[in-house]
DNA sequence: GTTGCAAATGCGAATAGTTTGCATTTGACA
DNA sequence: TGTCAAATGCAAACTATTCGCATTTGCAAC
């Protein structure tokens, strides 16, 4: 991910830039795959772009607070975040070797229209997640 | 709850019985939304029936093994647990008050079936979960 | 009933992911 | 280029959960 567009993306959203934010930006939006505030941080260790914690966090507290990332909890402790692209992201997660795939369809939409009127609730968002064997690990 | 129902349904699942166990699932049993360590462990200590937090984690995580309580790890932090009737469940949470209701119905059985044949998972189980309004809290 | 023993409990300490306080650095704007 | 609020780095704090180990308890065989 180029450093300028990085920028634009920021000043659209009133982030200020920072060294450190375009470069967790770009692993975000290179990776295909959704990542732990861990990985995040071994990427830029081996790229020699070494970076506190903490600030690891707080950046992507702001893109999450923005809507450029979003943050789920699939599993029981860490996170995952991933750049939001059209819409928000379901995930497939392998319960054998841990992989974690990430959907762009959504199949609720229309469930949601019968859940207020059910519920009387005001929806605002939701999470689903599946677990199984991916591919790979199914073969064993 | 029964002790006597308890110790059925334990035998059944090959669980020993416990005072503790007994009690934990009581307080589950009688509860119509899912309930965190904490909670369980507060609503012991207002019947007298004090226990120590680290056996509660046990005997969940031995119910949960036996699938006759399910645990959700719906915000980021704290777990819940409720049992299983019939079958799995789904939440709705509101924002505002942090209020849980399980539901029972679930929408995605069919759209299971697609996603393995487009992924080639072999999925196992998934979590649903929406976040809203509760009605109280929507008026404000 | 009593006894024996594996399994369960209680307690405190350890763990792991995440957050926070504070001194230092940095980026945007005048 | 200088200024200052905002961002960063570091270490310490926090919180939910797990673990080790000494003690207790429930079940089964006698």
């Amino acid at each position: 991910m180029e450093g300028k567009d990085c920028r634009e993306i920021f000043k659209k959203n009133s982030i200020k830039t920072t060294k450190q934010r375009e470069l967790v930006f770009g692993v975000l939006t290179d990776s295909d795959v959704p990542l732990t505030v861990e990985e995040i941080y071994v990427i830029l260790m081996e790229q020699e772009k070494n970076m506190s914690l903490s600030t690891i966090y707080r950046i992507l507290d702001v893109f999450v607070s923005k809507n450029l990332v979003q943050k789920s909890n699939i599993t029981d402790n860490k996170a995952v975040y991933e750049v939001i692209g059209i819409g928000h992201k379901h995930h497939i997660i392998c319960i054998s070797c841990g992989k974690i795939i990430a959907l762009d369809h959504c199949p609720i939409k229309e469930y949601e229209i019968a859940l207020e009127n059910e519920t009387k609730f005001e929806i605002i968002s939701h999470k689903l997640v599946f677990f199984g064997y991916c591919p790979d690990c199914k073969k064993k």
